[in-house]
DNA sequence: GCCGTTTTCGGCCCGACTGTTTTCAGTCG
């Protein structure tokens, strides 16, 4: 699949068309056409050779001929050309805050700055005083200082405690803020943190936080700092009566607050970050969320969905669907004990996963082949067999249930033979190892592993770890297919690093009916927690409960995993 | 470059903050 190539290319044309001078509306196009492609749930070839390039959003004339270009020829002549336009170096420096495609086409172009590296000799000679004067010299030394440690994202559990860290601070100075943007929609990784507050002075506050490193901009209605770990945190302060119209411009995403606004326009109305209004400019509704979605004759969409992708369409013909709840998940069905790698034992595991209120906890330790995961041998499963029936024994009507990660070998085969697999009460496949195989070898593997009739899921079907290793280069849609085929069920690992299904696919996968589970992968008591991220993905997929197989009571699991 | 229950041309979300621009351009979210 050449959906991220595809992408990254228009991506390219972009960031290329703004620092060409050239019309700002171009680059944006550019933009769009490549979200619309990084996000699309299908094959970009496959959608190529159908001719269906121009049904796609964003995706006109221009664009289709271009991409047309690169997946016949291979070629793409179209980022030379403009490369030819943009002074070499503009691209780098526009990496920096504060820079923008003006600056760095001068900088480029006048002053023949190629890098950051450059710029910060230049800056720090004083040469460019002049031109950019004394405070934006300034502080764009300071930002190329700071540029040397790699900006990154941060996961979910550290976005979220670092949002506790800064909103418990906030509050011992008698201040309530609420957390918006990215962690609010729930995304896998959150880049900088947004806060609402409805406090006068609250900016001043949030610059004393302890972490903060520097102070990026200060008004009386927006504040930026810059924390120490080089993570950026805004803060925008309104009115109580605007509050709702504050949480939804600043929840974004960006692209669905633009989407929203041109329906509020379609409607003779105006929609900003104060309220909205109509004609005459009169506040029509602003207090809350759900205030503003009504009045623009939209369902409520959950913050979760705000992606633009189809939620507006959606809500305005009352198509939003129930989203799956944390507290409707009755089980988990991938965790491990300390048979393998795990390092909380079985009956701890099954007590915390009682105590969070579940009626039955899968065991799914590694097979044989996992070495390095100490994976279990067939003698060592019935062992740990005897373990859990005297522990349910225990524990009824609790109950824990005898599944296996099985591991798919780089040949394609399965460590245990079919007659020892229906012996566990259900089979998740995994592949781990193989990354160097082409990615028709990896599509066999996982096409056949979930086509097998001994296996009843496929767990963290691409086994990327985010922001360390790409997942594996399956034909997801060709997964897709044959899990519906077999009637299979496909995973959403929780583990904060995987979350794997992406939701994109997650979305893809129950659009074709076929069945997920959300799981912890929990590897000790506490990360039966991470539940709560795979439900996020679930939702971000647009899953109801009749979608994710543990949603269903301890019965209606055991009926479809019937073997 | 894309798009259309006002449009196939003329728009394209809308506002905050910074700096030294004495009225607004550049950048960002």
């Amino acid at each position: 699949m050449k959906n991220a190539e595809v992408a990254d290319l228009l991506m390219q044309m972009s960031l290329l068309s703004e620092a060409a001078g050239e019309d700002r509306f171009k680059s944006i196009a550019y933009r769009r056409a490549a979200t619309t492609i990084k996000e699309l749930s299908e094959d970009i070839e496959k959608v190529w050779r159908e001719n269906r390039l121009l049904d796609l959003p964003y995706v006109g004339e221009g664009i289709a001929k271009k991409i047309d270009e690169y997946l016949s020829t291979g070629e793409a002549t179209f980022i030379d050309k403009l490369k030819a336009k943009v002074p070499e170096g503009a691209l780098e420096l526009m990496k920096l805050q504060g820079i923008g495609p003006r600056t760095a086409y001068k900088l480029a172009k006048q002053f023949g700055i190629k890098s950051l590296d450059e710029l910060e000799r230049e800056l720090e000679s004083g040469r460019l005083k002049e031109e950019l004067g004394e405070q934006k010299s300034k502080k764009l030394l300071d930002e190329v200082k700071k540029s040397k440690t790699v900006e990154r994202r941060m996961l979910l559990p550290e976005a979220e405690s670092l949002a506790a860290e800064i909103s418990n601070y906030m509050e011992q100075n008698r201040l309530k803020v609420f957390s918006t943007g990215s962690l609010r929609r729930g995304k896998s990784t959150v880049g900088d943190l947004d806060f609402v507050s409805t406090t006068a002075g609250a900016g001043d506050i949030l610059m004393r936080f302890p972490g903060v490193e520097s102070i990026i901009e200060h008004g009386p209605k927006r504040t930026s700092v810059k924390l120490s770990t080089g993570i950026q945190v805004d803060l925008r302060v309104f009115e109580p009566s605007q509050f709702g119209a504050a949480m939804m411009y600043f929840t974004g995403s960006k692209e669905h607050n633009i989407t929203m606004r041109n329906l509020a326009l379609s409607k003779k109305m105006k929609l900003n970050e104060y309220g909205l209004f109509d004609s005459s400019g009169k506040v029509i509704a602003g207090r809350s969320e759900e205030e503003v979605f009504s009045a623009l004759g939209l369902q409520f969409i959950p913050p979760e969905m705000r992606e633009n992708r189809g939620e507006v369409e959606a809500a305005l013909v009352g198509k939003i669907p129930e989203l799956v709840k944390i507290q409707e998940i009755k089980g988990d069905l991938q965790v491990h004990s300390t048979w393998s790698d795990g390092e909380s034992d079985v009956k701890s595991m099954a007590m915390a996963a009682k105590a969070l209120g579940y009626e039955y906890l899968g065991v799914t330790d590694h097979s044989l082949s996992m070495r390095v995961a100490n994976g279990l041998s067939e003698e060592r499963f019935r062992k740990q067999w005897k373990e859990i029936d005297s522990i349910n024994e225990e524990m009824a009507p609790f109950k824990i249930l005898k599944g296996v990660e099985l591991e798919v070998r780089g040949d394609g085969t399965l460590d245990f033979d079919r007659k020892f697999l229906e012996e566990f009460e259900y089979v998740g496949a995994s592949i781990h190892q193989g990354y160097r195989q082409s990615p028709d070898k990896l599509t066999h593997r996982a096409v056949s592993a979930i086509s097998n009739p001994s296996v009843d899921i496929l767990f963290h079907p691409t086994n990327r770890l985010i922001g360390r290793r790409e997942g594996h280069q399956i034909d997801i849609p060709k997964l897709i297919k044959a899990a519906r085929d077999n009637d299979k069920i496909l995973e959403i690992d929780g583990q904060p690093d995987r979350l794997d299904l992406d939701e994109v696919w997650v979305r893809r996968a129950w659009e074709e009916r076929v069945t997920l589970v959300i799981d912890s992968d929990a590897h000790s008591t506490e990360q039966l927690q991470f539940m709560r991220y795979g439900v996020l993905v679930g939702r971000r997929g647009w899953l109801t409960s009749r979608a994710v197989l543990n949603s269903q009571g301890l019965k209606g699991v055991l009926k479809r995993l019937k073997r």
